[in-house]
RNA sequence: GGUUCCGUAGCUCAGCUGGAUAGAGCAACAGCCUUCUAAGCUGUGGGUCGAGCGUUCGAAUCGCUCCGGAAUCACCA
């Protein structure tokens, strides 16, 4: 069925050019959901045509509305305001464009062609995840997945920075300080037993060069750093991971692999996969050769003392180290590598980076560099580049340890779920008013097992973490406050998954439970402005979903949820749908609230947020 | 200092390629449970959209200049 807005759309270019010799384009035609104030369903913006139509603009609105009117006979009336056109539809198009929209997923089918490769997560394997590491897969996931439901094949995949001088500080406190220790020994996450050896290793570190310092007044603090026997043991550590000592090579395999378990929890945990996962120590070798080729092609030079550098003065940027002097590669050697192998193993459409805003600077060098060296798929990388996630009390710094854990987070949601829950439930058993409700309470709570109830609990905290975060801009920074974040009231997560609850709670008691649309007749049925609203709201999501993908922006999907679900409950108050006595009537009643539920439950998939059918 | 990004209610955020009197939530206040889940709904108060200039029928939105804040400009990753 052809959406009003084609229709409109077609028909007001045809307006202008028979009325007033106007050749127009499409993008002229401005449609808007008719103002609250004024008598309409959709809006027509004429001032456009006003010129060509040398009349004033009511006159020009006028027009058009009479040929539109003329040639449509599902606009049953209209009126002017100063340069706005007001449409009124008939009920009787928007019942049926409903009905036509929601037999249709509006989720496209996958077609061939090329994939969009996006990589997001990207975790350096000495810490645990944190907070920003949530914004940034969250954000990852979610764009992969509005791409797919665009209709475009999606590769996600995840780059692991397991080698460098990180992980060694880890190792080499392990070795002095650790006794041993295992997670299966200490009880601890293989990933956070890393981490506490690096902290275990930065704490010894301050001491050594802090009595260096003490020594040495006016000595920078890198430089005392540098000089602590720790340090340089560390750096001996590197030098023979690099060169395949067997005992180094394997102490790092062993503590890698507890922390990539530990990673594996905290994706399974988040709710968040790929399909393939790079690890540096992989590829870092590549990217030495490409720029091995560079400087055969002479478009990058070496320094007398043997580094090499890309000159990039003539774009406004500065010179860019790519090799060291000793010959081992930098970042962006590195990331030269693993874009090449990437375009080589899938012939990428797109090259998508989930990256913090703090590298935008080493995004444009790497385009540029590539671009340099002649390879023409640098125009498909992407950067993906969002802000970064503050505390109330400032920036999260490892340092000053006030950095919130993943797995912590995740955790303490749950168990605010939970107790929000249990609140909630004995309010309604304490209101001797609400009886029903309390009943219904109990009746939900009896037959649901901890089981059951744990994983809601999990679901709803979740869900509340995840809409927190990306309904915020990506290209913005964000405060997170974690208590704020908890409160279920309002433009959260949890009120559109209880939303989603109540509809599913509607469909039970109406007797469709099954997902096969309910049957109704579009005749006679009367439209209410809050009926026609939803509608007009539900049937904007295939847009809404389009732009989302373009704009890489999970934060356009959720506020329109929130949106929708505001809209549902505003409908839902004061609208009897079971108690509805024509049959007909609450037919339709209940097809657009299967309807709103179906949306809704896409919409929420999109954004990794369960809905549950009962809370 | 150079470059890039951000600045909307007390707080956290929406506001699509310029459109009518700028919207939510939180917080405050006042109502609504014997009815389909009150984690809800309805109402009240709260704004020089950082400032100025420009572009035009029309600017929170586009351009320029300032002012604030952030990031980055490393032989760290």
């Amino acid at each position: 069925m052809e959406s009003i807005e084609n229709l409109l759309c077609r028909l007001g270019l045809q307006a202008v050019k028979e009325l007033f010799g106007l050749e127009a384009k499409e993008s002229d035609i401005q449609l808007q959901k008719t103002d609250k104030r004024f008598e309409g369903d959709i809006t027509l913006v004429v001032f456009p045509f006003v010129k060509a139509a040398r009349k004033s603009p009511e006159e020009t609105g006028k027009a058009i509305g009479e040929y539109l009117q003329g040639h449509c006979p599902d606009i049953t009336a209209f009126n002017t305001v100063k340069g706005f056109l007001n449409l009124c539809i008939a009920p009787t198009y928007w019942i049926a464009s409903m009905d036509s929209a929601r037999r249709e997923d509006p989720h496209q089918q996958k077609t061939g062609g090329k994939p969009v490769v996006i990589e997001y997560s990207s975790p350096n394997t000495n810490k645990p995840l944190h907070l920003g590491h949530i914004r940034n897969n969250l954000l990852g996931w979610s764009v992969a997945e509005i791409l797919k439901a665009n209709g475009l094949p999606v590769k996600k995949v995840n780059l692991v920075n397991d080698r460098g001088i990180h992980i060694c500080k880890s190792m080499l406190a392990w070795l002095k300080w650790g006794n041993g220790e295992t997670p299966q020994s200490s009880g601890m996450k293989g990933d956070h037993l890393v981490g506490k050896y690096y902290v275990i290793f930065s704490n010894h570190l301050k001491e050594e060069s802090g009595q260096i310092l003490a020594q040495n007044p006016g000595m920078e603090k890198e430089e005392a750093e540098r000089q602590t026997p720790l340090m340089q043991e560390a750096q001996r550590m590197l030098k023979k991971w690099e060169e395949g000592d067997k005992e180094t090579r394997e102490l790092w395999q062993k503590m890698n692999t507890w922390v990539y378990e530990g990673f594996d929890e905290t994706y399974r945990q988040l709710g968040i996969d790929f399909d393939k996962t790079y690890y540096e120590s992989d590829t870092y070798l590549l990217g030495k050769s490409m720029v091995q080729e560079g400087l055969e092609k002479g478009v990058l030079i070496r320094k007398e003392d043997g580094s090499v550098w890309a000159d990039l003065r003539d774009e406004g940027l500065d010179e860019k180290l790519l090799l060291r002097k000793d010959g081992t590669s930098v970042y962006m050697t590195q990331d030269l590598g693993t874009a090449r192998l990437r375009q080589q193993e899938f012939d990428a459409e797109k090259l998508i980076y989930v990256v913090g805003n703090e590298q935008n600077y080493h995004f444009d060098v790497l385009k540029r560099v590539l671009r340099k060296l002649g390879y023409p798929w640098a125009e498909k990388i992407t950067h993906l580049s969002y802000g970064m996630v503050e505390l109330p009390e400032g920036k999260m710094k490892s340092r000053e340890g006030t950095v919130v854990d993943a797995d912590d987070l995740m955790e303490k949601m749950a168990q605010t779920a939970k107790e929000t829950s249990e609140e909630i439930q004995k309010r309604k058993e304490g209101n001797t008013a609400g009886a029903a409700a309390a009943a219904n309470a109990q009746a939900n709570a009896a037959a649901r097992n901890d089981k059951e109830l744990e994983k809601l609990y999990a679901d709803l905290g979740l869900g509340a973490l995840k809409y927190f975060i990306l309904k915020v801009d990506p290209v913005k920074n964000m405060l997170f406050n974690p208590k704020e974040s908890i409160d279920f009231n309002g433009n959260t997560g949890p009120f559109l998954q209880y939303t989603h609850a109540r509809i599913c709670s509607l469909l039970r008691k109406g007797g469709f439970q099954d997902t096969t649309p309910v049957p109704f007749r579009n005749e006679g049925l009367p439209l209410s402005e809050k009926e026609k609203s939803l509608i007009q709201n539900l049937l904007a999501y295939p847009g809404v979903l389009k732009q989302a993908g373009l704009q890489y922006s999970p934060a356009l999907i959720a506020n329109y949820l929130y949106d929708l679900a505001k809209d549902f409950n505003g409908f839902y108050q004061d609208t009897p749908v079971l108690r509805e006595a024509d049959e007909n009537l609450r037919a339709f009643r209940l097809a657009l609230v299967q309807f709103t539920g179906m949306i809704l439950k896409k919409g929420l998939g999109l954004l990794g947020i369960v809905a549950p059918e009962q809370m």
